[in-house]
DNA sequence: CGCGAGCTTGATGCCGATCAATGCATGTGG
DNA sequence: CCACATGCATTGATCGGCATCAAGCTCGCG
């Protein structure tokens, strides 16, 4: 997804780069397992509150998050911030780094469900049960805030707009898996990956990142889990993609070199 | 079990035939647009109390909630109780009746989302815009409970454990998108109609019908499009199933002769 | 340097889409 | 009551997109 480091475009004022492919580490290289960072990052201060759950907050309501948001951890690539049937008790905003979420189904079948950059939530699944309901997997080097659960609650009784904001972002995940069914029930294989393409630039150029070229967190086997297509058709299609003209692929960093192109490939129903 | 499905609890005595295929006209045939039931049946006296909203509150707080429920609407048979654009000011209880929900895409294709019986929330994809972005369209005649949204949201920050289970729906609902996107991204024509039926007639039972038998009360192409696959697809796929013992099928009613048979379908990545 | 995970590319076959015709139920007007 | 239209379902024949199987290839890493 994201330039390999550095060079990280225009985020927010505030402290730490909310680049993703970037950990903050300060003096403490490799750590062991899950740490409580020493130096705290309010929401309040935060380049990512305009993408997370702080959206539309006031000054006072903003800092009540700060309370509720105390602790951090980090996830090394390839660890799993948590497993299906793990009790649920936070949910997780992603503060640097990439994740996948996946469901599986008794007899081994899985789907990757979906891919979770910086500011957004993970962990809504685990509500309904008291339990996750899938893994999530964190494909970089990455930090999440923890939100405990009950006291989110707690506080979102008091603050409406919390509240508010809260609900919303539930909604926004339904909407984005109606979106994604949509995908996967009537699109063709061309279709899926160039709207999986279109879908990640966006979110990256709403993080600050180009619009245009992008490194991929996923291998070829994940986007195809993603878009229900097996791991050669996926890679294919980036070759017939180039081919054509509209990007530039070399492994897993991809140039869009037509994005108009791209787009009129999602809504065209057919040829 | 990765059927994406709701485990509901507990069917229920109680008034009302919660009977899908029914609907309770008295008197007044098909009268002008919305109208607000002369006679009112509270949640707390509800038969689908134990399936809806309503689920897990003690006696004071089923009070509140039938404060906050005070009107009804009738929707016929075609007629659709929202569409995509639509301003978002309300939930809505499926009463009696049947639903389906459908998303499309600007060039015009579009996926059924979703199929909602009684005692199932719909409309909780508006909170996210304040507009709603899918249509819910009845499948037969239907009455709904209308909810409004601010009202809900004053209420559960009264009621903590109202807001926990309109939590809890939200998060299922999110849940059980999970499942479908498993479905229509690693599953064979069979495997999602043998998934379709057995999800179908679990929440038809927990409402007291049936294990075994059931009316459809969508067609071949609705069934299609909510399984990524052709009309056609389905009719075979029923005609295969009727051939091996497994159903019987004259048109839309369904006979379910071995179960067991359906549940290894969906469990068996292949042959 | 060699190993292995991940990626690319080719050859082949199958599942489900597509096109087309017929059947069946319901409803309507003559 | 029948003739006819309409909407939905079934069934057949054919086709194409994607899966599958099978080599190589690339690149990072111990």
């Amino acid at each position: 997804m994201l330039t390999p480091l550095h060079s990280a475009p225009t985020p927010d004022t505030g402290e730490a780069s909310g680049c993703p492919g970037q950990t903050i580490m300060r003096g403490m290289s490799t750590a062991p397992a899950i740490k409580i960072e020493p130096f705290k990052v309010a929401c309040s201060s935060c380049n990512l509150r305009e993408l997370c759950l702080p959206v539309g907050l006031s000054k006072p309501d903003l800092e009540q998050l700060d309370s509720l948001v105390a602790t951090r951890r980090q996830v090394a690539r390839g660890d799993t911030l948590f497993r299906t049937g793990d009790a649920f008790q936070s949910l997780y905003a992603v503060r640097t780094g990439f994740f996948k979420t996946c469901v599986s189904s008794e007899d081994g079948r899985d789907q990757v469900t979906g891919f979770q950059m910086a500011g957004e939530l993970l962990g809504l699944d685990g509500i309904s049960n008291d339990r996750h309901s899938c893994d999530a997997v964190a494909l970089e080097d990455s930090q999440v805030c923890v939100i405990p659960y009950d006291q989110l609650e707690e506080l979102s009784r008091e603050f409406t707009d919390l509240q508010h904001q809260f609900h919303k972002i539930m909604s926004r995940e339904i909407v984005r898996d109606h979106g994604v069914m949509l995908l996967l029930g009537s699109m063709r294989a061309e279709e899926r990956l160039a709207a999986f393409l279109l879908n990640l630039t966006q979110r990256l150029q709403a993080r600050g990142f180009s619009a245009s070229s992008l490194v991929l967190r996923m291998t070829r086997e994940e986007i195809g889990s993603y878009l229900g297509l097996k791991l050669e058709t996926v890679s294919r299609t980036f070759s017939k993609f180039q081919e054509e003209g509209l990007l530039d692929v070399k492994q897993r960093q991809i140039q869009i070199l037509d994005q108009a192109g791209l787009q009129r490939l999602v809504n065209s129903s057919n040829c």
